[in-house]
DNA sequence: CTGAAAGCGCTTACAG
DNA sequence: CTGAAAGCGCTTACAG
């Protein structure tokens, strides 16, 4: 069963290659009706192009790809299905390149992708998405990109995000709105910018209500369930203790249900706990955690929908790179509760 | 910037392209000197071989498929990674194909991916794995593909595996050995040969140590977490409830957990429970899940290795598929304990 | 609206 | 051990 070419379809349509080209990639100047004739011969034939023939001569891959180093399997997974479903719109396929921020070789990784494949565009993730060194192997192999959820030099290249500041804020109000009075606050790593932000979005909240924050009810953790634990344990271990918990992220979020469960707290009658980011785990554990959704499949999405769309590749016509927010959403669940009189 | 191509690396070392070529592809019968001469131009001008040109005069594009419908993404983030760490030494990059085994375009994904980007080969995760629609798709275009863990026809193609009949045997053992007796457990869907083969496993344990498994103690799940929670509910219902029980994944055991929580029966004083999987959740709650960790990664990267190497595919010199069978690991934690006297 | 020619950057099959 | 030629299956740039 040799391989049909374009030159078999041409043969039966009885028409030049250049003809079926044409159709197949839609260009404009084909009479109607030689069209219907070739799109019969394509399926009569069941021809599908050859993808490495039409890059090779057009100079594009048809492969996007998606570099990332999240260790939130969910998140990525999100990601990858928002990236894949605008491709599928336009022939592309999606090249994954799971990477290590640590690894000396990372430069080397992204080179040899973006080189040897020629991707036609890359898409990045946190925490990657902000590693200057990977930005500067893109750029110089000239390669567009998109990034999702950057955290730093916001002009350099076009990205989506959403605005981390104003769900914190609203996860406080939420809060608030419950009775709460005495929150604390577990902040995320100093070297993410997202935890600057909610951290943020938290305090406007809390100061816009006239409400003080002491500063014994702010923690610094480091993202992780460990850390969580050890924040909760420390805002827990006395008498006198908040009524709400607000955590930077999920993860940590647990670390401070499990924390109070070992403590005999009893969640969410003597505290509530809110979290960020509504991993799969949130929903998984009891009580389920109220978070903050982040519109990752939609955001991967159109991260996606900018490096394809058009030529000019997410920037302006001055060249300027563009940038999108996209809407977040809180999601309210049983760990959080009016606090005991 | 023009592209730099085999043949300004031929003319700067002073050789043909052909020498080039057979330098970059480690062919035989090339003098050293001739090849460090080569090795040098190529680094002094950064040369990365363009893939379509390779593939498309090659015919074989360097691009493995991963299809999967996988609805565990850390199941998946591991496949994924298994399967590039084998591909990064091989030159090959892997695409990732996230399908909907209920969606009636399935089959022209599928043709589409293996058709127009000519992949070298692909791997299939369960559930999609046993998919017939997909596997004759494969068989239609001649694309060699590897099973992971696959749960029926076993011998119509190569595929990697563990036994799970056996490692269920040793979780319930593990239980045994802890004192407990009255063990329940919760299957998965009948479809899912998995699911079978650890109740299996299950039941040989406990009849290998005369134990009698009384019918109510064995509840229908479907893997859901919602489906744990209303068979644990039922299990704890009465005053004569079990002392342990052994959910067939993950998810459910996190239902069982949190149904206990919300029934005030106390993890692992009360009641133990084991999952199977060892998610990221199964490690995120409180008390830590006792589970069985499948080799996940291991399998992945096996898989794409079968693939991989040689020109058979996973096959023998007889064109047999061959199988290979992983090590699992018991994750023993704090939700199993010694049964209260 | 359609086509003939050239060429994309490699590998294959052959020669020597 | 090395190379000249042909060709992989398309698209580009140009003609008409």
């Amino acid at each position: 069963v040799s391989t049909i070419t374009i030159n078999e379809v041409a043969e039966r349509a009885g028409v030049s290659i250049k003809t079926v080209s044409r159709v197949l990639n839609r260009e404009p100047n084909v009479r109607e009706e030689t069209r219907e004739r070739v799109l019969m011969a394509v399926e009569a034939l069941d021809y599908r192009p050859s993808q490495s023939a039409r890059s090779l001569a057009g100079s594009r891959s048809f492969l996007l790809g998606l570099f990332f180093d999240n260790p939130s399997p969910a998140y990525v997974a999100d990601v990858q299905r928002g990236a894949v479903s605008t491709c599928r719109g336009s022939g592309y396929h999606l090249v994954i390149e799971p990477v290590d921020s640590a690894d000396p070789d990372l430069v080397r990784t992204v080179r040899r992708a973006a080189g040897a494949l020629r991707l036609d565009g890359v898409l990045l993730t946190p925490p990657v998405v902000d590693n200057p060194l990977v930005l500067d192997a893109l750029d110089q192999a000239g390669t567009p990109y998109v990034r999702i959820a950057p955290h730093r030099e916001f002009e350099r290249a076009p990205w989506v995000g959403m605005d981390d500041a104003r769900a914190a804020y609203e996860m406080t109000v939420h809060l608030l709105d419950l009775g709460h009075v005495d929150v604390a606050f577990i902040t995320g790593p100093a070297e993410h910018g997202a935890a600057h932000r909610r951290y943020d979005g938290f305090l406007a909240a809390m100061r816009d209500r006239g409400l003080a924050v002491r500063p014994d009810r702010v923690r610094q953790g480091a993202f992780s369930f460990r850390s969580g634990v050890d924040c909760a344990e420390a805002l827990l271990g006395t008498a006198d203790r908040p009524t709400a918990i607000f955590a930077a992220n999920d993860d940590m979020a647990l670390g401070v249900l499990a924390a109070a469960g070992r403590m005999g707290v009893c969640v969410p009658a003597e505290l509530s706990v809110a979290g960020f980011d509504d991993t799969p785990s949130a929903s998984a554990v009891w009580p389920p955690l109220t978070t903050v959704r982040q519109p990752i499949f939609e955001m991967a999405a159109a991260a996606a929908g900018m490096i394809l769309s058009g030529p000019d590749h997410g920037r302006d016509q001055a060249g300027r790179p563009t940038h999108r927010l996209l809407d977040f959403r809180l999601m309210s669940r049983a760990s959080t509760a009016p606090p005991r009189k």
